[in-house]
DNA sequence: GTGGTAAGCAAGTGAGTACTTGCGCGTAAA
DNA sequence: TTTACGCGCAAGTACTCACTTGCTTACCAC
C-alpha cells in the first residue's frame, strides 16, 4: 500500500535503529522493505542521504507531548504530562539510544534528536518560573536544575528499562505517576488533598502510546 | 613504558566509545597503540576478544563511588555522593554511551557496563528505606522510583550534557548540588539550618575526579 | 499502439574488513 | 654461543561494503 519511499524511510529508520550507521548495510534495508537494493539508490542517491531522511522523519511523524504553557492545576497537568512524555521518550528509545552513542562520530544528526528534548526542558522550566512568580513553588529552587532533573528521571528510564528491567515498576504509568510525585514534591508544589495526595493518584487522561516491551519502535 | 597489552587494551576502549564496535578497526586499534596490527591478534586472538576485555577494564577501573551503607549526616553524605557520581558518569560517558547505543545488537556488554549502576541505584533505594524506618524521610514516597530518579537525573546530565551544554550549568558542582537539594527536598529530609540549607551548601569533600571538557575518558 | 516512467535483475568495481602465513630481526636467558 | 621469544614487515585470503552500468519488464497516459 504504502510507496516505495515510504517503505524505504521505514526499513530505513527500524534498521538504523537496531544496528547503527555502520550495521545499517543498503543491502538489508532494500531486503527489511522489499525492494531492490538498487532502488534505493535511485530514490535517495546514498545510505547517508536515506538516513539522515529516515531519523528526521522518525522523529517528526512521533508527537511529542508539550508542557503546558501556563500552569492552571499544577497536579494533574503534571501527571498527564509526565505519563505522555515517558511513553514518548519509551517508544524512540530505540533510535535515540543508537543516535546518542554515535554523537561523536556523526555530530550531524544531533539537530534531528535533540531539538524537541531542548524545546520539553526550557519549556519545563519556564513553567517552574512560572509557579515561582505566582507563589504557587517553592521560589528557593534552581528551576533550570529541576527540570533538568524530571526529564533526565524519564529520559533515563527509557534508556535503562531494557537494559535493568527489575529495577524498574512493571507498569509505566505506574513509574510515570511515581516520577511526576516526587517532581510536584520536589518543587514545593502542594497537591489538593481531595485529589489522594499519594500513593493511588487518579489517572489523568487516556494514555494509548507507548508498550514497554523489548519491541522496537 | 605501558606493556603492549595494556596499550591495546587502552587503545581499544578509546576508539570503541569513539566509533562503536564496528568502527573500531583492528586497523585503527594497532595505530592508535602505536604497535603492528599483527601483534594485536598474536595477543588476543580477535578483535571481539580484545573489545570485550578493554570495556570491562575500562569500567572496573574506574573507582565507583558507594553511597553510604546505613545513613548518618545525611545531607552532606548525599550532596557528597551525588557529586562524585556525577563526576564518574562524566568521565565514562562515552564509552557508556557507545556501549548502550549497541545493546540492541550485542546484548554480552549489558552486565559489563550495567552492573556497577545497578548496585549504586539498589543502594540508593536502600539507604532512602532506612531513612523512611528511621523516620527521617517521608514515609509515603516509593523508594525505589526515588532511587531511580535521581540516578536516572546524574546519568541524563552526563549523557546530555555534550549533545546540549548550553542547558546545563557550566560547573558540574552546582549542578551536583542542585541535583541534591531537589533529592533531598523530594523525600522530604531537613537540611539542618546550620549547614545553608540552599543556595551555596557547603563542598562536602574533595573532588578530583572528572573534568567537564569533551575529551573523551 | 506508442512513449515514458518506475522498478527489477545480473554483473561488476574498488575499497575496506578480520585474520593468516611466512620470514627476519633483536634481545636476553640458557 | 645457542635457543627461545616477542615483535615487525610483506603479502595474501576470503569476505562485505557502497555504489554503478546495462538491460529487461511492467504499467499507465495518450
Amino acid at each position: 500500500m504504502s510507496s516505495i519511499r515510504e517503505r524505504l524511510l521505514d526499513a530505513a529508520a527500524r534498521v538504523y535503529a537496531e544496528t547503527g550507521y555502520r550495521g545499517a548495510t543498503t543491502r538489508r534495508i532494500a531486503q527489511e522493505a522489499g525492494v531492490n537494493e538498487i532502488t534505493l539508490f535511485r530514490h535517495f542517491g546514498s545510505k547517508t542521504t536515506l538516513i539522515i531522511e529516515a531519523v528526521r522523519q522518525a522523529n517528526l511523524r512521533s508527537d511529542c507531548p508539550e508542557v503546558p504553557l501556563t500552569p492552571s492545576e499544577v497536579a494533574p497537568e503534571i501527571r498527564t504530562w509526565v505519563g505522555e512524555e515517558l511513553a514518548h521518550l519509551t517508544q524512540l528509545r530505540s533510535i535515540i539510544r543508537t543516535s546518542l552513542g554515535e554523537v561523536e562520530e556523526r555530530p550531524e544528526i544531533i539537530p534531528l534528536i535533540g531539538e524537541k528534548p531542548r524545546e520539553v526542558i526550557l519549556g519545563l522550566r519556564a513553567y517552574v518560573e512560572q509557579l515561582q512568580r505566582e507563589g504557587r513553588a517553592d521560589p528557593d529552587i534552581d528551576a533550570r536544575s529541576a527540570a533538568l532533573t524530571f526529564f533526565g528521571a524519564l529520559f533515563a528510564d527509557a534508556m535503562g528499562r531494557d537494559v535493568m528491567p527489575e529495577l524498574y515498576h512493571e507498569s509505566l504509568e505506574d513509574s510515570a505517576d511515581h516520577y511526576a510525585t516526587l517532581f510536584l514534591r520536589a518543587i514545593g508544589v502542594a497537591e489538593n488533598a481531595g485529589n489522594g495526595v499519594r500513593g493511588q493518584a487518579p489517572r489523568a487522561k487516556g494514555r494509548a502510546r507507548g508498550e514497554p516491551s523489548l519491541a522496537n519502535p
